[in-house]
DNA sequence: CGGAATCTTGAGGAGTTTCAAAACATGTGG
DNA sequence: CCACATGTTTTGAAACTCCTCAAGATTCCG
């Protein structure tokens, strides 16, 4: 197992009022006076596949919106086994539970080159209840996000959940996904590693899913949507 | 399958100044002043096990508050399987999708008697902000819970996703605690009706818990604990 | 060009599902 | 109060899926 803790590289201060996925992200409904409000750093992150956001258990003072990329929030079992709970994608607010003051959840690990902004829960609240919508929405996505998880990936036989994760890596229009590491695809389905590579690689002699590049896929969307409402 | 679709029984206006779980709810910080000012109705109603507090797709104004007994949220998959993707017990807050005015996400059915609080979401909207650090802990408990769910109940083999449930249905020292049935089981866990009554019946035969009534049950911790943990 | 991960593949066994039937519980009408 | 119908729980046997363990193929990186 690979232990990449790379700091999280820091490539400048965020020009919220001008960010292009503003509407996606926490500060939709704010004025430019609200902007000029904002008195403390918000950072600018890029982090590569496997680089590590935040550790479980420790706290802090920021929470993160993810921009770009793809991000996995694990926890771990008592017998030590690992499971991913919850995938973040563009737009998603992680470390939410930063606003409470209490330890982050899960570990943060990007899977995806991911860019980020690491908001100081000071300015969001500042801005509340300004952003209490948009904050409402994003702690509801949190959870429309986990039950999607369990209901969709977590449940039926492991081609079933293997072909959902596939129709979940982008949206139907878009042929084309990327994927992650198979020991990871294990541990967001609830299989094993060898089970998540055994299905994939049927996929591909079937023709389901082709594999353009490393870990790249284009997609028989039909298929696979055969597949995951049970053959 | 039963469909009990019993209405909701009324059982009167709440007085929430003086519930006994305050501090578990939604309300525990307000003042006698704020009580005051709370002048619509909040309904107190009673639910028989299998009886339907709302369903998915509806709008309402309203969340609610269980004061006691136990609920379960569940969803649908795409080929019609039915999965339980979260349990709310005794503190916590059902439909807080209705602050946002979005659909419920959920059909919410009673597994055992419960009490709750039906609170319009214009109510919380007077309160705010003062409401807000409360309302974030709700949701946040939301999240926790949902991924509770998937981390201990639907990973592993169905024994230890038995123990792990029996586990987590009361504090661990209270030795007794109530099940419902084996269909809803199957569905929390992720397994099939008869895997969930045969692995049930063969805790029964091996003393790891013990059917003092109908569906309560005395449970040896320990035990429990070692098969969660992987025998 | 090694060396270390990661991915793939295979065989055997354990665990789950499926299908079917029996045992049990519950409520209704005679 | 019993007989019966209905629904739930339990059990069994066979088929299937998934896991385990082990080895080979491939990719990645220094």
């Amino acid at each position: 197992m690979k232990e990449a803790e790379i700091e999280a590289a820091w490539h400048g201060l965020a020009s919220c009022s001008r960010c292009q996925i503003q509407d996606l992200v926490l500060f939709a409904d704010l004025t430019p006076e609200d902007f000029g409000a904002i008195h403390l750093p918000i950072d600018d992150l890029w982090l590569p596949p496997g680089a590590v956001l935040y550790r479980a258990e420790t706290t802090q003072t920021s929470l993160f919106t993810l921009r770009e990329g793809l991000v996995k929030l694990e926890q771990y079992l008592p017998d030590g086994a690992r499971r991913i709970v919850s995938l973040a994608g563009a737009g998603a607010v992680i470390g939410l539970e930063a606003m409470l003051g209490t330890p982050y959840e899960h570990d943060a690990v990007a899977l995806q080159p991911s860019k980020l902004c690491r908001i100081p829960t000071a300015v969001i609240q500042r801005l509340s209840p300004k952003l209490n919508q948009a904050l409402m929405r994003k702690w509801h996505d949190s959870v429309r996000t986990a039950h999607a998880c369990l209901r969709d990936l977590s449940t039926g036989a492991a081609r079933q959940r293997v072909a959902r994760l596939f129709l979940q890596l982008a949206p139907p229009e878009i042929p084309r996904c990327r994927l992650f590491g198979r020991e990871d695809v294990g541990a967001l389905l609830g299989v094993t590693t060898e089970t998540a590579s055994k299905t994939v690689a049927e996929f591909k002699r079937q023709g389901v899913i082709r594999e353009i590049a490393p870990n790249l896929f284009e997609r028989d969307i039909d298929a696979l949507n055969r597949i995951a409402d049970g053959d």
